[in-house]
RNA sequence: UGGGGCGUGGCCAAGCGGUUAAGGCGCGGGACUUUGAAUCCCGUAUUCGAAGGUUCGAAUCCUUCCGCCCCAGCCA
């Protein structure tokens, strides 16, 4: 049912736990004892109140993974049942980062707002068996009933109606005789319990609100502690996965499945939501920076939605990658995001054509190569990957090349241009750096003038002369400008949530997570087409953005290459530093 | 304060009474190199939150303690 992860088609006996994650693990036990027939169903079921992000991959690749593993089925679920926050909007988002990622749920795309009519049913049932009760009590009053963790709750005046009044007053609340936080549906669990969630719970709320799906057709809607174990129990799923904070509503889960005539009872497990470094991963906040305008919207390439993240290059193999790589537990944790920039390399690496472009353009003039002259150079297009073959890149006269590969008082162990220092330029020649013209107003370097060695064509040198450093360039005439945005982390903190008292997540918004620069790229990159991928040699990976147009390229670094100069270099500054 | 969870290297994470305590990321070193990339080696926890106990033997079992997370929405 998914494009190309592993998968363990085998029905039969199941295998060994060894290394598996304790969910996998409990799989593999429950279909050895029996359990639901041997059958693995799981669902998805995200609220369609905002775009999905890399916690949700997460949770994506374990239960459509899962499934795919032992032959199940996975549902892809709307959890629908709050029409303030919902729409349409995001329901078409998440089915195209859900499939974007590579999963097909078939035909088994479900609402729960297409229960509605069955979770009423159900409520009824409960109200019939007296264990549901319409409470007239507000807000305010319910959590002053409630009561404290160490100290029981009061029941509520209204918790010994008859079933027939409770049946009348449900019925006229359906029918909008009440209005809007009047009333509630409860269920009647144990007010004295130790579990909050048990003090008798709403399960029905009045909403006189049109729901993106359902109309005007309600004006009541079921709670999710209600409408989960049953939408869950109606699908047939076996094991519903679901994150840490729903470790306390279990109880209440069971409750529901119990009481109620369900035709399967699937097992609640929990596992430990994800967090990243140096970014937030809540719905919450991640729809504040969007309406805030912190980012320029859901799809922005520095948010850590599948949107973004789709948008700034990644490849969902390597968001599986990722999935597959840290894991399923249950200890809060954060994962490094060097750990997602791994798995894209990675990818990349592999499957990207190379290029070569130069963000900040610094002019060579090649003294002693005729003026006019244009060679074609062959250049190979990802040497990963032969069959990927190598295109012509022109050279001449003049050039660009990256501003950081020219240091005119070079340290140590500098390999680039430098005076009297002799570089390779990648396929072409070797040239060395004469003089250096300076804006005399600024005094900023912004020509070098340099020589070539005619017999270095290709970039090998026929006396075996060896030279350290190569370095990528552009021909002035033939390169196109365009505008490269370069990405980084959202945030300055590893951990933004983490704030002083009276501090703000959003304090720690990094004001360097974007640079724009005009960069002049190799001239092949002429009609790359939106989306596709390209490594920048030495420069790290890009993409061509969705607003880039025939007139204008725009790319979007995806990551940066390993640098181990760059490390070196930081290194000394602190080291500098410490003196 | 009551309840529910969780603590294994810098970050994830295996481990389920007998292993030299997997693996990945990161980090350090080296080889190679026409991307300071990639690739390839090598190193990186005498110890599993702490203390006691059980056992011939404990990260794994028991006790106590410590730390962290979640719960008092008519959100999910």
């Amino acid at each position: 049912m998914t494009a190309d992860t592993t998968t363990e088609t085998d029905p039969g006996p199941p295998g060994s736990t060894a290394g598996l994650d304790f969910i996998r693990q409990i799989v593999v036990e429950e279909r050895r004892a029996g359990k639901h027939g041997g059958r693995v169903h799981t669902r998805f079921p995200p609220e369609p109140n905002g775009y999905l992000h890399i916690g949700h991959a997460k949770a994506i690749c374990l239960n459509f993974g899962l499934a795919d593993e032992h032959a199940g089925f996975c549902n892809l679920r709307m959890d629908d049942t709050n029409p303030t926050t919902e729409s349409a909007e995001y329901v078409q988002g998440i089915e195209e980062d859900v499939r974007w990622l590579g999963y097909d749920w078939g035909e088994r795309f479900f609402y729960a707002s297409d229960y509605f009519d069955q979770l009423h049913r159900f409520a009824v049932q409960l109200i019939e068996a007296d264990k549901a009760y319409v409470c007239d009590l507000r807000g305010k009053e319910v959590s002053e009933y409630r009561g404290l963790w160490n100290e029981p709750g009061r029941n509520s005046p209204c918790r010994d109606r008859s079933v027939e009044e409770n049946l009348d007053l449900f019925a006229r609340m359906r029918a909008g005789d009440f209005e809007d936080g009047s009333r509630t549906l409860r269920a009647k669990i144990d007010m004295a319990s130790s579990n909050m969630n048990m003090r008798d719970p709403a399960i029905y709320r009045i909403r006189r609100v049109p729901h993106y799906r359902t109309g005007d057709a309600w004006c009541i809607y079921p709670m999710y502690d209600f409408t989960h174990p049953l939408s869950d129990a109606l699908e047939g799923i076996t094991q519903s996965l679901c994150t840490l904070e729903f470790e306390d509503h279990r109880p209440l889960y069971n409750w529901f499945l119990e009481n109620v005539d369900v035709p399967a009872r699937p097992r609640q497990i929990e596992f430990a939501r994800l967090n990243l470094s140096y970014t937030v991963l809540s719905k919450r906040k991640l729809l504040e920076l969007v309406e805030e305008g912190c980012v320029s919207g859901w799809d922005d390439p520095r948010m850590p939605t599948i949107v973004g993240f789709r948008r700034r290059g990644y490849t969902a193999v390597a968001i599986r990658e990722f999935c597959g790589r840290i894991g399923v537990a249950k200890a809060n944790s954060v994962v490094s995001i060097a750990q997602l920039q791994d798995a894209v390399r990675q990818d990349l690496n592999q499957h990207a054509p190379r290029v070569m472009g130069v963000l900040r353009p610094l002019k060579v003039v090649i003294e002693n190569y005729p003026e006019g002259q244009v060679e074609q150079i062959e250049a190979v297009n990802n040497p990963e990957d032969e069959s990927m073959g190598s295109r012509q890149v022109p050279f001449s006269r003049e050039l660009y090349v990256e501003q950081t590969d020219f240091r005119e008082d070079p340290p140590k162990k500098y390999f680039r241009l430098a005076p009297g220092q002799e570089v390779r330029l990648r396929y072409a020649y070797f040239i060395t750096c004469h003089d250096v013209v300076r804006d005399p107003a600024t005094d900023e370097v912004v020509e070098l003038r340099c020589t070539y060695d005619p017999e270095t064509r290709g970039g090998y040198a026929p006396d075996g002369r060896k030279v350290r450093g190569t370095i990528h360039w552009v021909s002035v005439e033939h390169a196109l400008e365009a505008e490269v945005r370069l990405y980084d982390h959202l945030f300055a903190k590893l951990n933004p949530e983490d704030v002083d008292e009276g501090g703000d997540y959003k304090d720690a918004l990094n004001p360097d997570s974007l640079e724009v620069v005009t960069a002049r790229v190799e001239p092949s990159l002429a009609s790359a087409p939106a989306g596709s991928r390209y490594q920048l040699e030495r420069m790290g990976y890009f993409c061509v953005d969705t607003e880039s147009t025939e007139e204008r390229l725009v790319l979007n670094r995806t990551v940066t290459l390993r640098d181990t100069w760059a490390k070196i270099e930081k290194m000394r500054l602190a080291g500098q530093r410490e003196k």
